[in-house]
DNA sequence: TAGACTAATAACCTGTCAGTCATTAACTTC
DNA sequence: GAAGTTAATGACTGACAGGTTATTAGTCTA
C-alpha cells in the first residue's frame, strides 16, 4: 500500500485541486459512509453527502462501489461480520466460569460495539429491514446467525457445566440479545435528541441487566441491583 | 352526525362517483395513516398512498391534515397517548400482589398494543426519532414520559410492599421496558422479513422475560424458564 | 516534452414526492 | 329546480436523489 494518505484536498487553493488516491478511496468512502448511515439511516442518507464528506464527488462513489446498496454491505463487512472470527476465537479459548464469560462478552460488546458509531447498524437495520428486503436478508445471514450461534455457544456451555439451569437455549438467547439491542437502538434514537430525562449511564444499565440475567439462569450471586457502583470493565 | 358511513366508493359503476363524508373522513384517513406508517415507516409513507388507501385524493388529505407531521401526531394521539389515562385507571384500582400487577401488565400491553398495529409505532419512532426532531420530541411528552410514570408506580408498590427488593427505579424501568420494545422492535423488522428461523413465539418470550423480571426484582416463584406451557393471559 | 492511460468530475437524465390551487360536482335551501 | 355552498379532485410546482456519461486533468513512460 503507497501511502497515499496526504492532504485529502478541499484546501483554499485557487483552482480545484483534484487528488488521484486510488488506494485510500475505498477506506475514506466507507467511513464516511458508516458516519452517515449511522447517522440518519439508510434510505435517508444521501451517497452524494457520502462522497462529499470522503472529499470526492458524486460518481467517483460509483466508480468504487457499484450502488448505494453495495455500499452499505460493505460497510456492514468491514464493521461487523468481518470480525465474528475473532469473536468467536475468543469465546473458544475462553478459561474461566460461563458466568465471567457472560458478563465479560456483554462488557467487551460495550467496548467494541456497543459504545462506537458501528452500534448505529443494528438500530438501522431494525429500522429499514421492512423497506430493503435484499439488505434484510444480508444482514440475517452475515450477522444475525453468526450472532445467536455465538450466544448458544455461551448458554449451553453454562448448562452443560451446570452453572445455568436448563433452558430452553432460543428463549435465552433473546434475553441476553434483548438488553443489548435495547441499548443499541436507544442510544441512537430516543436517547440521544431529547434529552429532558438523565441520559441512562450505559455501565449502570449493563450491570443492572447481568445482575438480572445472573439470577435468571441460576446462577447464585450476591444481588446487586441495588448499588450504583460501575463495573471495572 | 349523518349517517355518513355509505359506501367507501371506487365501486364500477362507470362515471367516477365522490362522495361527500365530511366526518368519516378523518377516521379512514387515520386507519389507512397507521397501516401504511407501520408497514413502511414515517419517512417512506407517501401521503397520496394513506389518500388512496382511504379511497380519496392526496388534496382531500391535506383538507383533514394540515401536513404529514400533522397527520403523524393524530396517529400517535388515537392509538397510544390517548389511552394513557384508562391504563393508570387500571393500575390504580388493581387488587392483588404487585406480581401479579406487573404479570398483568406485561400481558395486557401485548394484547392491546404489542400484537397490534399499535406497535409499530414505537418501533418507528425509535427508527427515525433521529431524522425529526419535531416528532420525537412530541412522542418523547405524549408517550415516553406517562409510560415511563406507569412502570415506576409499578415497581415503587412492588418495593413499598416489600415484594421487590430496593431498586434503583430508573434503571428497573428500562429492565420492563427493553424486552416489551425489543419484542415490539423485532416482530415488525427482522423477524417477519427472514423467517428462516423459527418465529418467536410472544407468549413464550414473554413468559421467559417475565420469570427472568421476577427473580431479577426478588421476588420469589418458582422458575420457570425451562417450561413451554404458554401463559393463560 | 509528447502521448497514453485512467482517476475524477459535473452536468445531465429520470423518477419521486409534499404541498397548492383552480376547477368540478355533490348536497342544501328556498 | 335554480342558486349557493363546500367537499373533493387532479394537474401542477419545486425540490431532491440515484445513477450515467462525456469531458477534464493528474500521472507515468519513453
Amino acid at each position: 500500500m503507497p501511502d497515499s494518505d496526504t492532504l485529502p484536498r478541499t484546501q483554499a487553493d485557487g483552482p480545484i485541486r483534484r487528488s488521484r488516491r486510488k488506494d485510500a478511496r475505498p477506506g475514506e468512502l466507507l467511513a464516511a459512509a458508516l458516519d452517515l448511515f449511522v447517522e440518519k439511516g439508510y434510505a435517508a442518507t444521501r451517497v452524494e453527502e457520502v462522497a462529499q464528506r470522503a472529499g470526492v464527488s458524486k460518481g467517483t462513489l460509483f466508480l468504487y462501489f457499484s450502488s448505494k446498496e453495495e455500499l452499505f454491505k460493505a460497510v456492514v463487512r468491514e464493521n461487523l461480520s468481518g470480525r465474528f472470527a475473532q469473536w468467536n476465537d475468543e469465546i473458544e479459548r475462553f478459561e474461566g466460569s460461563t458466568r465471567d464469560m457472560l458478563r465479560y462478552c456483554l462488557f467487551n460488546w460495550w467496548e467494541r460495539i456497543g459504545s462506537t458509531k458501528a452500534s448505529g447498524i443494528p438500530k438501522l437495520m431494525m429500522s429499514e429491514a421492512h423497506n430493503f428486503p435484499e439488505l434484510a436478508k444480508f444482514y440475517q445471514t452475515e450477522v444475525i446467525q453468526p450472532g445467536n450461534t455465538l450466544i448458544e455457544r455461551i448458554l449451553q456451555r453454562g448448562v452443560a457445566s451446570a452453572e445455568f439451569r436448563p433452558m430452553d437455549i432460543t428463549y435465552g438467547v433473546y434475553l441476553v440479545l434483548a438488553p443489548m439491542l435495547f441499548l443499541a437502538m436507544w442510544r441512537h434514537s430516543l436517547g440521544s435528541c431529547c434529552t429532558n430525562h438523565q441520559p441512562l449511564d450505559p455501565q449502570k444499565y449493563l450491570n443492572a441487566q447481568l445482575d438480572m440475567l445472573m439470577h435468571g439462569f441460576g446462577a447464585e450471586t450476591p444481588h446487586s441491583l441495588t448499588s450504583n457502583q460501575s463495573h471495572p470493565t
